[in-house]
DNA sequence: TCTATATATAAGTATTTGATTATATACTTA
DNA sequence: TAAGTATATAATCAAATACTTATATATAGA
């Protein structure tokens, strides 16, 4: 019983982008709640430019889509993505990164107010 | 709802590994059967070394095993891989490989008779 | 318009990766 | 035991990758 099922060449380039520690957990992050550039900056041991530059290939393979809200730009999942369905599927195998999203409100880096 | 979850580490070094698109192709045909080198090297437009190459890689991430049968190595999907749900729910996402099945059982390398 | 902040891009570099060629090992059969 | 076949390993190299530093762009607010 297949799923949907994609050109293979689609898919391996889609799971070497995943092979990647920090873009799975950034990928794996998104699935939770949308993330701008600084907050993902809180949780990794990483360059600012590092992480644009993961994001720039996750968005140019069409996973995450990218929506400026005045001075930040959030990233999140594209629910239009035709291999979400791979990306869902595999990232029920990830470990959920709780930690990392808490980590995010606790610095809150963007000063949201949400009382 | 979680599936088997693993630490992201290891997930992330298994979809590296799926995202070569010729071992991601390895792994799909074994899914369907067993196949010994000299077969892979049939559908393959690459070295023998090469190859050889891929397969150890996905040996030693547990992956695959191999068993000797006389001259040939047989290489197949290893049930024991506690990763094995999360190879087999991106495996639904991949096309079957009948095409290269098929191709093998023509031109038989290992000239082997089953009748 | 000036300054500060958020993010992207460019350039350079070290590391990793996947291929190739050459060689070694293991098995089969004469 | 010698020769042939199947496969693995070693050495080498070019291409791809992911990081860093430096710089550019875009927005916000004084």
């Amino acid at each position: 019983m297949q799923k949907t099922v994609v050109d293979i060449e689609r898919i391996s380039h889609v799971l070497k982008l995943l092979g990647d520690k920090t873009r799975l957990t950034i990928v794996s992050m998104l699935k939770q709640r949308e993330c701008c550039v600084c907050e993902l900056l809180e949780v990794f041991d990483t360059s600012q430019p590092s992480i644009s530059q993961h994001l720039r290939k996750l968005k140019d393979a069409g996973l995450v889509r990218e929506e400026r809200k005045g001075q930040w730009i959030y990233y999140s999942l594209n629910k239009q993505n035709d291999l979400l369905a791979l990306i869902e599927d595999i990232l029920e195998h990830v470990p959920n990164q709780m930690d990392k999203i808490k980590k995010i409100q606790e610095t809150n880096p963007t000063m949201r107010c949400d009382c």
